[in-house]
DNA sequence: AACGCAGGCAACCGCGTCGAA
DNA sequence: TTTCGACGCGGTTGCCTGCGT
């Protein structure tokens, strides 16, 4: 089994510190600074284990650390930090000054995670429950009767689909983005995360329980989030994407930034097509122009059976193909990794940009 | 006033990682 | 290359406090 617990040993003391204590081991560091945790105890005449003081003084002893309520935005960036980093409290405290991985974790598990469950959203994945969100449901009638696809649908836009949730999601993705950027350019500075690897080679490969949607009825469907100041918990409508953006997160492949780009919220000019608009809840500004001809190839032709895939599986695409005038919705009917895309489905199908809508006041 | 319950938080436990021998 | 010790991290526990009945 396990190693014995340190304090077993010579009757070392446990549970609550002493003020007397404390001072001891404040008076200790001060002078000598910790150095080896194991020899400070015996030489600061604390009757602890070393790891009962390293925790003392790196929990609540430690000179900068910063009490009080958590402010919002450092809610905010907890929430976007887990979302791209998951459990990983002291890589969260780091970006946290004077708050330590200890305190994080606690107001996670107090605050922040009831919260997102009484929203429906899994505090793990960071998107809404797969219990209340049935993509079967949504997927299945196309597959027999293709003739029928309603993008609506497919695109999460029907009422079956919880609206709430899915503007959560939408909002949760834009913290994703949010997080990817601003864990990317935590990247480029030395020193930044402990535990970069993950994110840096897979920006969302934090989202580890949900790849085992991978090989689920869902398509593979990245997508690019393009919100650059979206607060987190906005209330302006962002249907239309909400549903595929949830997809997208739980589906996450390599493509959440194109390779290069800085920022997500760079959208290139080529390979996107922008989605069209059907519900009435739609923000109107989004609705404004009618299709194009180009939509033919998304549009659902009656041809041998009816459904052509080719624009959302092809592996190459040319120009962008506009549905309407709204420079915030986008599909991607494009590719680069042509290997993968003919193995996963639909990958790299959709592409979207959520406008910057979102206002935080009525979350403070 | 007394009791029970729930929430919050400090501290502990056990495992993983890393570096030195 | 292997072993061992120290440290760090994440999960869990248990105590304290506030609130409702």
């Amino acid at each position: 089994m396990g190693r014995a617990p340190c304090c077993d040993k010579n009757g070392l003391k446990k549970g609550p510190w002493t003020p007397e204590e404390d001072q001891k081991l404040i008076d200790y560091i001060q002078k000598h600074g910790h150095g080896s945790w194991r020899t400070l105890p015996k030489n600061a005449g604390l009757a602890r284990c070393g790891k009962s003081c390293r925790l003392r003084w790196t929990n609540y002893l430690r000179p900068d650390i910063k009490r009080g309520r958590f402010s919002f935005e450092e809610e905010e960036t907890i929430i976007q930090l887990h979302s791209i980093l998951g459990n990983k409290w002291s890589a969260i405290a780091a970006r946290l000054p004077g708050r330590t991985d200890n305190e994080i974790k606690n107001y996670w598990n107090t605050h922040i995670r009831k919260r997102l469950l009484r929203m429906g959203i899994d505090p793990v994945t960071h998107s809404p429950r797969l219990d209340l969100l049935d993509f079967s449901s949504l997927l299945a009638p196309s597959l027999y009767n293709p003739t029928q696809l309603d993008v609506s649908r497919l695109l999460g836009i029907e009422p079956l689909v919880n609206t709430e949730l899915l503007r959560i999601a939408t909002n949760l993705l834009t913290s994703q983005c949010q997080s990817s950027n601003l864990v990317n350019q935590s990247l480029q500075q030395p020193g930044s995360f402990s535990n970069p690897p993950q994110v840096q080679d897979h920006p969302l490969t934090a989202f580890q329980p949900q790849q085992q949607l991978q090989n689920s009825i869902v398509p593979d469907i990245p997508a690019t989030c393009t919100t650059s100041n979206a607060p987190f918990f906005g209330d302006q409508p962002q249907l239309v994407q909400a549903n595929a953006v949830h997809l997208q997160a739980d589906v996450q492949t390599n493509s959440w930034q194109a390779a290069s780009q800085p920022q997500c919220d760079v959208i290139p000019d080529q390979n996107y097509v922008q989605l069209p608009t059907f519900n009435p809840q739609y923000p109107q500004h989004l609705m404004s122009q009618p299709l194009t001809a180009d939509n033919q190839s998304f549009q659902m032709p009656n041809n041998n059976h009816g459904f052509d895939f080719s624009p959302v599986l092809s592996t190459t695409t040319s120009s962008p193909t506009q549905l309407n005038s709204s420079p915030s919705t986008y599909i991607n009917s494009s590719s680069t990794e042509d290997d993968y895309e003919r193995d996963s489905y639909c990958s790299n199908l959709f592409n979207f940009q959520i406008p910057d809508l979102l206002d935080v006041s009525e979350f403070m």
